[in-house]
DNA sequence: GGCACACGTCTTGACGAGGG
DNA sequence: CCCTCGTCAAGACGTGTGCC
């Protein structure tokens, strides 16, 4: 079978370099769990503890690299062993992770319930379309993007051949976002989500209904139109700084989700992450990297 | 061949002056 | 009071290169 061809498919734009190192890891990883210098194909993947047994003898970073190819081969291909894998991967960049976080941002990893209490002062205060947005995040990892989304009834949304927005769709009965326009899309495409809290729909829906058939779910009330990134940011900013004293961001409060999550076990949380890394269009890698932290807490080391 | 970090690029955030 | 805008700094992100 054709490697090359298959790696390309997945990945078009991948360099030479990278093509090549793809090409001899997975060459050396075939030939470990098989004998065999041709690969015919991937079923060779599915001897999954020989394929460990390859791995465990290398370094955390070498494994950040065969990690890569298993996953470009296995992406349209098996379904089921490509998440078998991926949890490995996540494993791995926990194994791997160094990336410390600043004081200042530590600050702003408040507990759930110190941001809920600063959600009801918002909505108390009248501020709704504040609230809406700043619950939404709370929800779902959505960047400064958040702030562009249209209001499109589901028919309409069928009918749009060039999704290139970011857009709210409203069926009667389910809801969900997607979006095409953001930090990442180059990389993630067309991102769609549902909105499957039901407390939150109901009060979404109240929303837009308030809104009386307009368009833009967030309006930038100076201009009269959707919020840019910027605007969004900057309004963020502006309102929890006065309700909770701390200038928070998209970013700051996806590290308070991840920090405040609850789960059973590690299963849990992993899945949690890489369908949070799925919406954001982040690499759980990348959220590993830059926005998993432990709560801050009076440790001795510090003192 | 094994390994991990650095780079380039783009986005976001902080800050403060200033305007309606 | 709410927001804009400009500037500069920091963060986020994925890729692939360069060292051992």
């Amino acid at each position: 079978m054709n490697i090359v061809e298959l790696i390309k498919s997945v990945k078009p734009t991948i360099s030479d370099g990278t093509l090549k190192g793809y090409t001899t890891n997975i060459g050396k990883l075939h030939k470990a769990v098989t004998g065999k210098s041709e690969i015919q194909d991937l079923d060779f993947l599915k001897q999954k503890v020989k394929v460990d047994e390859y791995l465990s003898k290398l370094s955390k970073g070498t494994k950040t690299n065969y990690y890569g190819v298993i996953l470009t081969l296995l992406k349209t291909k098996d379904e089921e062993l490509y998440k078998l894998y991926e949890k490995d991967k996540i494993a791995n960049n926990f194994a791997n992770k160094k990336k410390v976080m600043s004081d200042t941002n530590k600050e702003k990893l408040i507990d759930m319930k110190d941001y809920d209490q600063m959600l009801s002062k918002i909505k108390k205060a009248g501020l709704t379309q504040d609230y809406i947005m700043l619950r939404m995040l709370q929800l779902y990892p959505y960047r400064n993007e958040i702030g562009s989304l249209k209001i499109v009834p589901l028919k309409e949304f069928k009918k749009i051949k060039d999704k290139t927005d970011n857009y709210l769709v409203v069926g009667s009965k389910k809801m969900f976002v997607n979006r095409n326009k953001y930090k990442t899309d180059k990389i993630y495409g067309s991102i769609t989500n549902d909105i499957t809290d039901k407390k939150f729909k109901k009060e979404l829906r109240a929303y837009i209904k308030s809104l009386d058939g307009r368009t833009e779910l967030f309006l930038n009330k100076l201009t009269g139109k959707s919020m840019t990134p910027a605007e969004t940011s900057n309004r963020l900013s502006y309102i929890t700084k006065k309700y909770s004293d701390l200038k928070l961001s998209t970013s700051s409060i996806f590290k308070i989700v991840l920090s405040n999550f609850k789960g059973d076990d590690m299963k849990e949380y992993t899945d949690f992450l890489v369908e949070m890394g799925r919406i954001r269009g982040t690499d759980p890698k990348t959220l590993i990297d830059y926005y998993i932290h432990k709560k801050k807490d009076s440790n001795v080391d510090d003192a």
